[in-house]
RNA sequence: GCUCCCAUCGUCUAGCCCGGUCUAGGACACCGCCUUUUCACGGCGAUAACAGGGGUUCGAAUCCCCUUGGGAGUACCA
């Protein structure tokens, strides 16, 4: 028997016929009696290497808790070197769309979650959309009957409606009880199929108590009499997502099957499914979910709730990383801010919380200024640029010019957007801020001073450094004006506001040009 | 209804598995102070939580049970 240890874990791979005492898959109570459990497909081989994969319906655009559903995915498998695979659950026909799957694909390029096997990454395990399986799953539902596992229902909608309100009112649970789950009807099933008659298929469920070891949850029991038989192929030849989940995580070798906690209820209909195909389950994590400010599991009404939504808004790839990390997942160093490389080089399945998140917004956004200001300021241009139009006069500063603007701003900044309409303010603006402040620092005789020494200044170009010390000195010196006086009046007439950043930094990188309009500016107003 | 899951500051969480080091730590937000002759950044500090009740124990945030509250599932959706 093979040990593989993942990040502290031991997860037993274990011989089939030790089945039941393999964590994750561990029937209690009495057999069912009559149900053989067959090896139809062959998994388990000790040296399997760790497998994981998202698998989103292309339903509408990758939503947050999709793209961390996904980020968890994939920092496991790239923490222990495995593989991480995107599978598209298209059975739905009627919600799937080719350009919902398009824009997921394009979400997870985006947010650097690169996947080694999928639709367009063709691997030893493809199809890699469910749409193109449906054999697949007609010739293991087939299996399934032929070994008395499963059996076809005829049942109309409304017999099954009948049967459930019945149900309901003797306190019973829900559970199919139709004629078709009794062998004896076989050779009429038969014959009403042979006939060219439509029918579902249905798993036997056993009845007994299955126990699931979670890497969050813990154990987890699920009693006998759960859930009753189950639909696994519809009269419409389409799968149902219990199975061909089950028949692709499979198929496709996955070792490691981490999802919302969602899932979890499901997960002993899945369970069925394993032991019916007499295959071990892989392990499985259930994370916790997102949820809005009531408390409720997110949906589209809560707003922002894709991730296109919030690339619009000028959130980082990275911080989107980041901030949907720690909702649900903490890292060991109670670090808040870090890249995918630290998080892969730290990922541990044992970290998770348990109980559902409310995402904050006023937190993401500071996480995202976090991960603005760890940029060059080189990189930070080449963000920004294309966010001023074609010929604004920011561009045609000097590349030197241009990052020193963006160190002097970086540090009060959230988005991008951000930069712009600092920059614009403080770097080009010319007409004079409104405030009570100002307008005291105009009423004050030095400033009036200050204007009319700056007014015999020459402006060219842009100002070296030097010159605001020579100013200060003189004003200082010869005019006697200081403290308070000499450095807000040199700051209003300056940049026509009468809070910013420093002067000194500020001053040489605006265009004299400017300083001459603003300084023009104020005369007027102290005239 | 039934089944399962969850419960630490307003929010995200550490601690829980392996009880003492927890008068419960960090982060965001909020407030105050310092610094900066401005704003911001930064630094320091304040407010703020073990849902409730029983047990077990010398000792419980930590283990057990109940209650309450919240969530999910209960489909020929995924």
């Amino acid at each position: 028997m093979a040990y593989l240890s993942l990040n502290g874990y031991d997860a037993q791979y274990a011989p089939l016929a030790q089945l039941d005492r393999v964590a994750g898959f561990e029937p209690v109570g009495r057999e069912f009696e009559s149900l053989r459990v067959r090896h139809f497909i062959q998994t388990g081989d000790d040296t399997m290497s760790v497998r994981v994969r998202f698998a989103p319906s292309p339903t509408g655009h990758l939503h947050i808790g999709g793209a961390r559903t996904a980020l968890y995915n994939y920092c496991f498998a790239k923490s222990v070197g495995g593989k991480f695979i995107l599978r598209i659950e298209d059975t739905d026909l009627e919600r799937s769309r080719s350009e919902y799957e398009k824009a997921q694909i394009q979400d997870l390029h985006w947010l650097g979650l690169e996947y080694d096997e999928g639709p367009d990454r063709p691997g030893e395990y493809g199809p890699y959309r469910q749409s193109e399986r449906l054999e697949i799953y007609k010739e293991y539902a087939q299996k399934l009957v032929d070994a008395g596992l499963a059996y076809y229902d005829f049942c109309t909608e409304q017999e099954l409606q009948v049967m459930k309100e019945q149900a309901e009112k003797q306190g019973k649970p829900p559970h199919y009880n139709g004629k078709w789950r009794n062998p004896e009807f076989n050779q009429e099933a038969m014959a009403r199929l042979a006939a060219g008659e439509k029918a579902a298929i249905r798993l036997r469920a056993p009845q007994k108590a299955y126990v699931l070891q979670d890497h969050v949850r813990g154990r987890v029991v699920f009693p006998e009499n759960m859930v009753g038989d189950f639909i696994i192929l519809r009269s419409s030849g389409l799968p149902v997502y219990n199975f061909c989940c089950v028949i692709d995580d499979l198929l496709m070798k996955i070792t490691h099957v981490i999802r919302g906690e969602d899932h979890l209820s499901n997960t002993v209909r899945q369970l069925m499914v394993y032991e019916a195909l007499g295959s071990k389950p892989p392990e499985f994590a259930h994370v916790s979910l997102l949820i809005n400010k009531d408390r409720q599991k997110l949906s589209k009404r809560d707003g922002a709730t894709s991730l296109v939504q919030y690339t619009n808004d000028g959130f980082l790839p990275g911080a989107i990383i980041n901030y949907l990390t720690l909702l649900g997942w903490s890292h060991p160093e109670e670090k808040d801010i870090f890249d995918l490389k630290d998080l892969i080089a730290n990922f541990d399945l044992n970290r998770f919380s348990k109980a559902a998140a409310i995402y904050d917004i006023a937190k993401f956004k500071w996480v995202n200024g976090q991960h603005i200001q760890m940029q060059q300021s080189s990189l930070t241009l080449k963000n920004i640029s294309s966010l001023f139009s074609v010929d604004h006069p920011f561009l045609k500063l000097t590349d030197e010019q241009k990052e020193k603007i963006c160190a002097l701003f970086k540090t009060q900044v959230q988005f991008y957007q951000d930069f712009v309409a600092l920059i614009e303010n403080f770097i080009f603006q010319t007409e004079l801020n409104e405030t009570e402040k100002m307008q005291e620092v105009l009423s004050w005789p030095s400033t009036a001073q200050i204007a009319q020494f700056l007014s015999t200044q020459s402006f060219d170009g842009h100002l070296p450094e030097s010159a605001l010390g020579q100013w200060t000195e003189y004003l200082k010196k010869d005019l006697g004006i200081k403290g308070k006086q000499l450095f807000m009046g040199l700051r209003v007439c300056l940049t026509g506001k009468d809070q910013g950043p420093e002067l000194v930094d500020l001053i040489p990188l605006t265009p004299a040009s400017v300083l001459k309009q603003r300084l023009a500016n104020i005369q007027k107003r102290l005239a």
